[in-house]
RNA sequence: GGGUAGGUAGCGAAGCGGUCAAACGCAGGUGACUGUAAAUCACCCGGCUCUAUGCCUUCAGAGGUUCGAAUCCUCUCCUGCCCA
């Protein structure tokens, strides 16, 4: 958190000094080469700022979402944004997030998880602003030669040293020709849209610096670097598609509120500082005066479903959000399911609803306890219920289903 | 291409002829306690039924041996390591 010192230096300063301040620090892991950077961002040059994602899911975690909002940041102080798709890269696949090797994806798979990508990149970039690419455009074209005089400028050494590698290699697993291609491809991408500035996050290192290797042969300036936090997600790993931890940009807001709400303590500061644009002497103020973890996260819910929904959706969510887990009510709005009329056993209708994958799991939730109709809790999962018209039926906490 | 060690539930990893739907850990679910936090505790975690020392489908794949196979044999595919 900003000291007292900082913080007076910091409000002395003019607006556009303040916010290329927040541009370099906020969020921010690290920079290379922060002074040439920094240098650059005073002089007035307009930057060619470059965000890559790969379209491995078709959502958008507010994760990715921290470097598309410094992207925005730049866009605000006038710089134009290079925002890259990763259409090609994405078959190929990035393994500098993961442990395992990550399998090819298909064209096919690709193009899927393409269709609200753009849409979810827009909630945050200013359009109008924004320079799409898409990096098959040149990376299908590349020939062998051309691959071979990048790769001759990285060694084998340098890309097994890589964390991850170097644990798969000493745990013996496998590590495919395939993946040292990756960090080839991002660096031309680099040269490709002719960037000054890379984003990515800190587990991207890697792959960021391979551009700044590249670019010179290419007779371009080394990019600067700017390496973005990487968040926890909801169960303290790292926020990861493939982890089912993430909270995704087009969450509904009741949902967003609510993962945010399951978060824990420890991660609410640097959520706020990282994922919520609120200024920061403004956290820094709020942290200070409500000490109660519940309040911040309470606040930092909001805000961050504020950010994406607007402020009136998010003040409903956190209206439905203690109605129906501070006062323990049924939530305002339940999903429905027709059943036709006429008498079910009680574990038909949880399978029938989608509540449980199977009858054995059904009768689980009923032996323990997990499941209501009408709030009240059935006694045996041999239970047949008459009429299901009408009817609500719960599972846990969260899952509400009510029967037409 | 040769040698060698392996391929087990979402992941990691035991089991190595019957007592195996398969130990254990992680992830996940439900409950208790709570702040939809953490920690902790309990139960669960392939499917089906008349809930039973019941039935069905699973231990890379295909065949085979056996009363009986995740466990043995043969071939195929995949992976690690070593050699070339």
């Amino acid at each position: 958190m900003t000291e007292r010192g900082e913080y007076d230096r910091i409000i002395n300063m003019d607006n556009e000094n303040l916010q290329i301040e927040e541009v370099l620090t906020r969020g921010v892991n690290e920079v290379i080469d922060k002074k040439d950077l920094e240098e650059k961002l005073h002089s007035g040059v307009k930057l060619r700022v470059k965000l890559g994602i790969d379209p491995t899911s078709p959502n958008i975690h507010i994760g990715r979402a921290v470097a598309l909002w410094k992207l925005r940041q730049f866009q605000d102080l006038g710089h134009q944004v290079v925002f890259i798709v990763g259409d090609f890269t994405g078959q190929v696949g990035d393994t500098s997030d993961k442990n395992t090797e990550r399998p090819m994806l298909t064209e096919e798979s690709i193009k899927n998880n393409l269709k609200t990508y753009l849409k979810q990149a827009y909630k945050i970039l200013d359009r109008n602003k924004t320079e799409i690419a898409y990096n098959s455009k040149w990376l299908r074209k590349l020939g062998f030669m051309e691959i071979c005089k990048m790769a001759d400028l990285f060694s084998l050494n340098e890309f097994a040293s890589r964390e991850n590698i170097a644990k798969r290699y000493t745990e013996g697993k496998r590590v495919s020709l395939r993946e040292l291609l990756y960090p080839i491809m991002q660096g031309y991408d680099s040269v490709a849209v002719k960037a000054d500035v890379e984003l990515g996050g800190t587990d991207q290192r890697f792959n960021l610096l391979a551009g700044r290797t590249i670019q010179p042969l290419y007779g371009q300036t080394s990019q600067n670097i700017l390496m973005m936090d990487i968040i926890e997600g909801l169960d303290g790993r790292k926020m990861s598609s493939s982890w089912g931890n993430t909270i995704n940009i087009l969450d509904e807001p009741k949902d967003m509120y609510g993962k945010v709400m399951s978060l824990r303590d420890e991660l609410i500061a640097k959520y706020f500082m990282v994922t919520t644009r609120m200024p920061i002497t403004e956290i820094t103020e709020f942290l200070k005066q409500h000490e109660h973890p519940r309040t911040q996260k309470m606040r930092l819910a909001f805000e961050i479903t504020k950010l994406y929904h607007g402020e009136e959706k998010a003040m409903k969510a956190e209206k439905a959000f203690v109605k129906q887990f501070s006062e323990k009510k049924l939530p305002d709005e339940i999903p429905a399911r027709k059943l036709l009329p006429g008498s079910y056993k009680l574990v038909d209708v949880l399978l029938e609803t989608g509540l449980a994958t199977s009858k054995n799991e059904a009768r689980r939730l009923v032996e323990q306890n997990g499941v209501k109709i009408d709030q009240k809790t059935p006694e045996s999962d041999t239970l047949i219920i008459k009429d299901v018209n009408g009817i609500v039926i719960q599972v846990g906490k969260r899952k509400f289903i009510k029967i037409l």
